[in-house]
DNA sequence: TCTGGGGTCCTGCCGCAC
DNA sequence: TCTGGTGCGGCAGGACCC
């Protein structure tokens, strides 16, 4: 039986945050965008007292200032965020060489090999990074990855949960579909049309009925994950596929030059990106979003691997003439595809 | 009225080659 | 030469994650 961590950092920008400027600590702070909410942004991070107020992630800046208007508004500096992210990351290998990087604030990390008690483990972690670091995560642990990440969900902040295979009945059937890892608001809402709202509900579902409904791979998985089964390996090392760059416009505009001026400097950008990380790609994908919100794309493969700016340019080039403005755009993004190391 | 930016994966469709 | 099946790569869109 496998034993896996999944280690969640608490609110880790606004903590981040806190730390370096203890005068925020007991305030709602909220982090997003470029830290004014009186811009196009969104909330990356709200710290425990901003969230009383309703506010969350990925809700609009603006909207988080209506809720709370004496919150303190902050930035996101994803550089601070991403060395602490790193001094965290070489504790865990300090504990388990197996560890899976999961964005910048958490990770698992298998201590099947360990000959130690994983709940001490956990403990000994939270200890040590609070030590090193200042901040406090929540530890889920479980025989898998699925049930891991939810354990650690269960008792946030500063929590330590541990599943096993004989209480997935008592407490993960109870949990409503949406703390599956993979089922968002579009699946959440299927399911609820079929009258199903929890994890529960959803194991006694036929595999075949979930398979004609979201199809062979998903309809699988949910068959799967509802009963707490996950055979996926912990992901130790992978090489990007794609990178991109985007930006929103802070009001929408209709001039082509203007356009076509962004997406030549996300190009430069985009290709600086690949030349520092070693990497070419050869499909290359223009995308915009209009006021409305409709998103549409624009792709074209090109015949040998690159990475200047020049021959980039010239494919997204390509890509923005298929399209036709006839409305205001509100993003313009480039994103080369097909990676391979240079 | 509001809805970021950086990714991954999946599905459906199409044209092409065999 | 025509027709149909199949497999594959490219493309577009969508759902989801942090």
């Amino acid at each position: 039986m496998r034993r896996i961590l999944h280690i969640d950092m608490d609110a880790f920008f606004a903590a981040v945050e806190q730390r370096r400027n203890p005068e925020l600590i007991g305030k709602p702070l909220v982090i997003g965008g470029s830290g004014d909410p009186t811009k196009r942004g969104v909330v990356s991070t709200a710290s425990y007292e901003a969230r009383k107020f309703g506010i969350h992630s990925a809700m609009p800046l603006r909207t988080a200032h209506k809720l709370c208007p004496h919150a303190v508004f902050l930035p996101v500096d994803y550089e601070e965020y991403a060395r602490v992210s790193e001094k965290i990351k070489n504790i865990l290998r300090e504990f388990s060489p197996v560890m899976e990087d999961v964005g910048i604030d958490e990770a698992f990390l298998d201590v099947s090999q360990i000959d130690k008690p994983p709940e001490e483990i956990a403990k000994e972690i939270k200890a040590k990074i609070m030590q090193e670091t200042g901040l406090a995560c929540s530890i889920g642990i479980a025989p898998n990855k699925l049930l891991a990440k939810i354990a650690s969900d269960m008792q946030k902040p500063d929590g330590l949960t541990i599943i096993t295979e004989d209480n997935i009945e008592s407490r993960i059937w109870p949990l409503p579909v949406r703390k599956l890892w993979g089922v968002g608001p579009k699946t959440e809402a299927a399911l609820r049309g079929m009258g199903i709202e929890t994890i529960g509900r959803l194991a006694v579902v036929l595999l075949d009925t979930l398979i004609e409904r979201f199809g062979q791979s998903y309809g699988r998985y949910l068959y799967e994950a509802s009963r707490g089964v996950d055979e996926s390996p912990l992901v130790t090392h992978w090489e990007p596929k794609s990178t991109s760059r985007e930006i929103t416009f802070q009001s929408d505009i209709s001039n082509w030059q203007d356009i076509a001026r962004t997406l030549a400097e996300l190009t430069r950008e985009v290709a600086c990106d690949m030349k520092q990380a070693g990497y070419k790609g050869k499909t290359i994908t223009v995308k915009i979003r209009f006021s409305d919100f409709e998103t549409h794309t624009r792709a074209k493969t090109i015949v040998k691997l690159a990475n200047s700016a020049d021959e980039i340019r010239a494919a997204a080039f390509d890509c923005l003439r298929r399209f036709e403005l006839k409305k205001k755009v509100r993003l313009v993004g480039i994103r080369v595809g097909g990676l391979e190391k240079a």
